[in-house]
RNA sequence: GCGGAUGUAGCUCAGCUGGUUAGAGCGUCGGUUUGUGGUACCGAAUGUCGCCGGUUCGAAUCCGGUCAUCCGCCCCA
């Protein structure tokens, strides 16, 4: 009989029971900033109406970038982001949340696109959004980076430190209106501003004449990255509103505690449903990660669930990739979560299980991870073998003359030392090695 | 969808220009006298050499196709 596959499907991520446990405590404490900060953590459904995930009704080409699939009539998709549940979430329960509504999600997401270095199908993200009706003020972009930061530096023991760098939508609309773009040539300059990074200058440069056709245009839009904003002021009202927003806005990240921020206008953040300031996190020691989180404001998202105006900023943090991507190059060290349990407890025959059950009860009780090697027939140089490879800090010996004492026979399996202990001695060691230990 | 690379034991791979019972290391399991591991030694199991076809007396090895994986592109939260 042929044997079916034992890989998981091309783009989907397996850890290893310690890699899993660094995740979950890093999962843990980056949740943990969000409840602190207000935001409630939801678990909204993964899968959603096809037409809620997209506007597009060109199934072939959305199929592409989304898993989807028909049950019945209903078209349907893994959902491949969480700011579009949520906004489908926010309007219909409008009448049960209450203004600014701030809500986070550290949940699974789904994409159908070709597997790549970086890019999963199934990953997760965590989100943080604000959202308000009719007006949102900008401190909430602040706060919504300062939390983000916060949320990263969190588990820093493990990704390093990070920056964040700030773009502006209004202040591209500003320009392109000052400079008299038409709506094909704004998204088609966008797109471009977009991989600038990636593409280089020179292509840049050429991809601005193809588009423009007209040196003046193009060199003005060059300058931006050259010498920056300040040269449009007094343009246009609207250009110095975007300027001073901008600007306005770097102070008061500073009120909100945000290090290392500064203004980059290439930050564009692709063709999303943004309409404000914009940001992206790197990792100062992983330079060539790319985002570590990113979002922005984001006026027009609810409009297609709601006629109520509601105005949201909200970001997300890519924490498969980062984590998956420290992971593979080394850069996490894992050795410490390698332990399932402190202590192993080797059972010397049937006879003894029952006394042996009571100890590891007396153990979990007193929240010492423990567990009892139940195949008691085993030889005891094969029980011992398992302490020593699930890593057990101790060993806790039970046979017959342990039953018969009211004892245990402790070993320390990193130093071979051993001693016979009442059980309440016993954790009594176990829990003062545990602080020593960390 | 396009281009490149790779597919041999659970894992990482070696098998040169085709030659007869397909290998190593790691891992797994067992053993080195039956309550003491991490080292050492001995031993065992596991492969239709991705799949299909072709060339040949003979193919893991050459050729074609196909599938899968990885890398890049396209696309893109």
């Amino acid at each position: 009989m042929d044997l079916k596959p034992t890989k998981p499907l091309s783009g989907f991520i397996e850890l290893l029971p310690a890699q899993q446990r660094c995740f979950d405590e890093c999962a843990r404490r980056m949740r943990g900033v969000l409840q602190i900060a207000g935001f409630s953590l939801l678990d909204l459904p993964a899968i959603e109406r096809a037409e809620v995930l997209s506007d597009k009704d060109n199934w072939d080409e959305i199929e592409t970038q989304m898993f989807l699939f028909q049950y019945g009539d209903t078209k349907m998709g893994l959902r491949y982001d969480g700011t579009v549940g949520l906004s489908r979430f926010v309007a219909g329960h409008l009448n049960d949340l209450v203004f600014p509504f701030r809500a986070s999600q550290f949940s699974k997401r789904y994409r159908g696109e070709r597997r790549q270095r970086g890019r999963y199908r199934e990953f997760y993200q965590m989100d943080m959004d604000i959202m308000g009706i009719n007006t949102l003020s900008i401190n909430y972009d602040a706060e919504i980076i300062s939390v983000i930061q916060q949320a990263l530096n969190s588990v820093s023991e493990f990704i390093g430190d990070n920056y964040v760098r700030i773009g502006s939508r209004p202040f591209w609309d500003a320009l392109f209106d000052y400079l008299k773009l038409d709506s094909r040539q704004r998204k088609e300059v966008f797109v471009l501003i977009d991989k600038r990074d990636k593409m280089g200058e020179e292509e840049f440069a050429l991809g601005l004449s193809d588009t423009l056709k007209n040196k003046k245009v193009e060199n003005e839009i060059k300058s931006v990255f050259i010498s920056g904003y300040e040269k449009f002021l007094n343009k246009s009202d609207k250009l110095d509103a975007a300027i001073s927003e901008l600007t306005g806005f770097m102070e008061k990240l500073k009120q909100f505690g945000v290090k290392n921020a500064e203004i980059d206008l290439s930050i564009a953040r692709g063709l999303a449903y943004y309409t404000g300031l914009v940001f992206e996190f790197k990792l100062t020691d992983h330079p060539e990660l790319q985002t570590a989180a990113g979002g922005g404001r984001y006026a027009d998202l609810v409009e297609k669930f709601s006629k109520t105006k509601i105005i949201g900023v909200g970001a997300a943090i890519g924490f498969s990739r980062i984590f998956v991507a420290l992971m593979e190059s080394g850069a996490i060290d894992l050795s410490r979560w390698e332990r399932p349990v402190d202590v192993a407890i080797l059972v010397m025959g049937d006879d003894n299980l029952q006394y042996a059950l009571t100890v590891e009860s007396a153990l979990r009780a007193a929240k010492i991870p423990s567990v009892a090697y139940l195949d008691t027939d085993k030889k005891f140089k094969n029980q011992i073998e398992y302490a020593d490879k699930i890593m057990a800090k101790y060993s806790m010996i039970i046979g017959e003359d342990e039953v018969k004492n009211k004892v245990v026979s402790v070993k320390d399996m990193a130093t071979g030392e051993q001693q016979t202990l009442s059980v309440a001695d016993a954790i009594k060691l176990v829990t003062g090695g545990a602080k020593n230990d960390n």
